[in-house]
DNA sequence: GTCTATACCCTGATAGAC
DNA sequence: GTCTATCAGGGTATAGAC
């Protein structure tokens, strides 16, 4: 029975995706990211050499963690119509398991990459290149005819990505009753995501089957 | 012919938006800001008192002149089907003529509040409810059947908001040689809206005029 | 590898003259 | 209303002992 490793930059990084994501690159503090992740600040710096550094390492596991998910799909035996739907469980259930990865991707997408090296923008350029092969298949069939695999990207996760993040925002909102439901009755976040699903499955659609809105 | 205004807050506050989009709330520097609205710090602070102050009006204004535009669509005289068309060329064109907006909304919307008084929480709520308020007659009609507002609010806007703000992501990534195009050919805005445009109107098309996807 | 104590810079905010 | 000079606090990073 091996010993678990006493050190462990991985809690360190699991505190520090907590404080990134709720403060920004700029507002998060290396001190508080050391004590939640219960070493002192020369022993993180040890680590990871400087807050950029302890970023950099964050996002490089985040984003490749996801960017590996959607690869094994890519790579899978679903058929065409099938691999969009399975793309966006496998971010959902990413997210899931990883509160604070919408907030760090809004943030980082914000931010313009302005922290990043080339490695680790490559991490975060593999989600949309990953989710681009998951598409192709269903592109050369003519299932998601005409729409950029960019674009459909953004179609597909930004909702999801947003409404997540904005989670604490909506919170804050009701307990100050800012219009006690924000717009009509609540809605929680299966039910949202049943509706991005459905919106998904129309939007992408084959357009020989869909009723065109404008010529 | 009137003097112009000398002290001029407004120029003042075009200046945070550049700061506040670009470096985020805890990033962006007074010093900054009071040398790009061509003040000196004491005059910004004699007008905002605080950094917070600032940030809180910039928000207002923001949120406060493009919840305006949506309201007044909300009680024009446009078609249920029209309104959510108008509603999407609406933020368009406020996204065009304040390029800061969409990186101060996914920001803000991480920060989940932290920063906002009840004033400025309300203008920032009366975005999605003036969506809600465009809406509403097509939900009535049945044109929108079954999907909640605040759903089609993340949904129309969330890839729009996401897709402006990864310009500059993008642009470093392409010029790093990340993946040359990133994913496939390039894309333009305006492609990108197309295919957005396109997407939506198949989106909330009336149930019974679209193949479904899964039962 | 681990920790304490500290250097040093930066930044939000203000005092006080005009 | 406008400006210059400055302060106090907090932040990243490191030195140096163990």
């Amino acid at each position: 029975m091996p010993r678990p490793a006493r050190v462990s930059p991985d809690r360190i990084l699991d505190a520090a995706a907590l404080e990134f994501a709720a403060r920004g690159y700029a507002g998060a503090r290396v001190d508080h990211i050391a004590r939640r992740g219960r070493v002192n600040k020369a022993m993180l710096y040890y680590h990871f050499g400087s807050k950029q550094g302890l970023y950099r390492a964050l996002l490089r596991r985040t984003f490749g963690a996801i960017a590996a998910d959607l690869q094994a799909i890519a790579s899978g035996p679903l058929d065409p119509a099938s691999r969009l739907d399975a793309a966006v469980s496998a971010f959902v259930r990413h997210i899931e398991t990883h509160a604070h990865f919408p907030s760090i991707m809004l943030r980082e997408v914000a931010e313009g990459g302005t922290h990043l090296d080339a490695d680790t923008m490559a991490a975060v350029a593999a989600v949309p290149q990953a989710f681009a092969a998951i598409l192709k298949p269903g592109v050369e069939d003519g299932v998601f005819d005409g729409v950029h695999p960019l674009s459909a990207y953004f179609i597909t996760i930004a909702p999801i990505v947003m409404f997540v993040a904005s989670a604490p925002l909506r919170a804050q909102a009701a307990q100050r009753r800012i219009s006690p439901t924000v717009v009509g009755r609540r809605i929680s976040t299966d039910a949202f995501m049943a509706d991005v699903k459905r919106a998904l499955q129309r939007a992408f659609a084959a357009r020989s089957s869909v009723h065109q809105g404008r010529s």
